[in-house]
Parts: structure tokens; C-alpha cells; sequence
DNA sequence: TTTACTGCAAATCTTTTGCATCAAC
DNA sequence: GTTGATGCAAAAGATTTGCAGTAAA
């Protein structure tokens, strides 16, 4: 009953070598992902696929999410807005500088905050996970 | 029906200032967040004082941390367990380290970060208010 | 006296869960 | 045929809101 889909071969093998079943409501749910320029909620997802594919539960999409979030496959970032954004663990690691006066969200390539993990490592033996990281504040608009 | 409060001038003085009222609920709440050794939740701000004022509710628990809030009062964090932490304002800004594992939590000075906040004011225009951010990663016990 | 604040109850919003059915392997 | 995945509905947990009564100034 599905349309079309973008298998991401590493993804789905992943699953399939651990014992999980590729269903075409994962494989819709990893392509919104996918196709998302970036951070992408639960509810957007499920919007989304929903265009397609109008049997799709919302608690399919938040159950998808959570294998692909313990399987490393996709991160996930709280920018605030009380509800947790995901994006694709394999896309280049990336931070967000979010306004919180006008929402506006910059991207933060991971290269810039590796002096700060370094630091972090050495001073305080803590590894700290700089691909779940919004950083609030202003910008330069909203000064 | 109030018991014992250590009023807070400046705080209260704020308060009055701009027309709110000085309530002995207020003055409570103010009291619990003062007490707390750091970031406090609604709930357990709510339990805390409950124990001398049992007829506190939580809306006003909420109603009053968001007039704090909006007067820069108090400053929050989301430390990642699904609900919102708060700290005076007043005190000196430190960040957290939180342990993704066990949960521990780090607390890191203002002057670690201030490399940070200076690359990205230069960099991107970007103020950050630092004062609302953990880092979350794993300690030295969970690596 | 005026009107901001509170308590109460109900509503919202996001996320989770139990269970019977269904489909991937 | 097994058993993991889905849909549905209901639950859970945090936070918000409408409203009428209460109390600070």
C-alpha cells in the first residue's frame, strides 16, 4: 500500500541486520527525514507522510523514531519549543544557534564548537555530545 | 496565613515597581527558588512549599515562575528530562553538564564558556544567553 | 474600592502504552 | 507460521487557561 520510497541503504541494512523489519512506514518515515532540510518534528513527520500514505498512526512515527534514536541513526535536538526535533544522524553534525526572540535558527558547523569539547574533555573528563546542541540567544536582527 | 519569609529587596522591589502585587504565594515561591541549591522544577517547588502553605496551586506555581521569567528574574534550563528546571537570576550564571547515562550533573562557571560566547558574537552575531544551557554527554563514571 | 492574584477544574499538547490484529521474514 | 510492527484508543505527564471568588494596595 505504499508509493514510492528512497531506501538509504546503510539504514535499512542496519535494520534488517538487527532483527527489525523495514515496513513502508519506516521506510516513508526515514525518507521524511531524509528530505527534511534539517531538524523535523514528530507531528511534521507524520504530516507528511500522511500525504502519501493517510493510515499512518502518530505513535508509529514517535516508536520509529525511538528505535532509529538507540540505533544511532538519527539525533535528536530540543530547540525549546516544547517538542523535540529529529534529523539524520548522518548528515555532517551540525549545531543550532536559535533566536529566542524571533525563532530564527542558524546552523553551526561542528568544527566550531571543537574547542569547546576539547576543553570540556580536559578539564572536566566529560565527552559531551555537541550534536545535540541548540545554543539560545539573539540574533543579530533581534539585538 | 503565611509562615516565615525571607523577602528578597531587589525582587520584591521590581515587583512593586512595576505594579505587581507582593502575595505571601510569591513570596513562598520566591523563598523555595532562593533555598535551592540550584535548578528547581515547578513540581518541586510546588512540594516544597506546600509543606508550610498546603493550600498552594500549581497554576500559580507556573503563573508566577513566568512573571519571573518575563522580568529576567529567574532563568531557565531544560536539562533534557521533560520538564523545566529554574535558577535565580541573581545568582552567579554557571552552565550543566548533564550526564546522558546517569544523569549526574556538572555544574560548569560562566568563564568557561566565555571563548564560546565571544567566537560566536564575532563570528555570527550571535548573542548567546548562556545562562540557559546544558551540555549533555557522558561523565567520567559512564565513557 | 479597585483590579490583580489565586484556587479549582477542565483543557491542551506532546509523548507513551496496552492490546488485538496484521504483515514482514 | 512466528513474532515483531501497526493502528486505535486511552493514559500519562507537564503546562496552560477560563472563571468566579479573594485579597493586596
Amino acid at each position: 500500500m505504499p508509493f514510492i520510497m528512497i531506501p538509504n541503504r546503510d539504514v535499512l541494512a542496519s535494520l534488517a541486520q538487527k532483527g527489525y523489519r523495514i515496513t513502508p512506514q519506516r521506510l516513508m518515515i526515514l525518507q521524511a527525514i531524509e528530505e527534511a532540510s534539517g531538524h523535523i518534528s514528530a507531528e511534521e513527520i507524520y504530516e507528511g507522510v500522511r500525504h502519501n500514505y493517510a493510515g499512518l498512526n502518530i505513535s508509529t512515527v514517535y516508536r520509529t523514531l525511538e528505535l532509529l534514536k538507540v540505533m544511532g541513526l538519527v539525533a535528536e535536538t530540543d530547540m525549546g519549543d516544547g517538542r523535540v526535533r529529529f534529523h539524520s544522524a548522518g548528515h555532517d553534525h551540525h549545531h543550532h544557534l536559535v533566536c529566542s526572540v524571533c525563532g530564527h535558527v542558524i546552523d553551526l558547523d561542528a568544527a566550531a564548537l571543537a574547542p569547546l569539547s576539547d576543553m570540556l574533555i580536559e578539564r572536566y573528563r566529560f565527552r559531551a555530545d555537541l550534536n545535540h546542541m541548540a545554543i539560545f540567544g539573539r540574533c543579530e536582527e533581534c539585538t
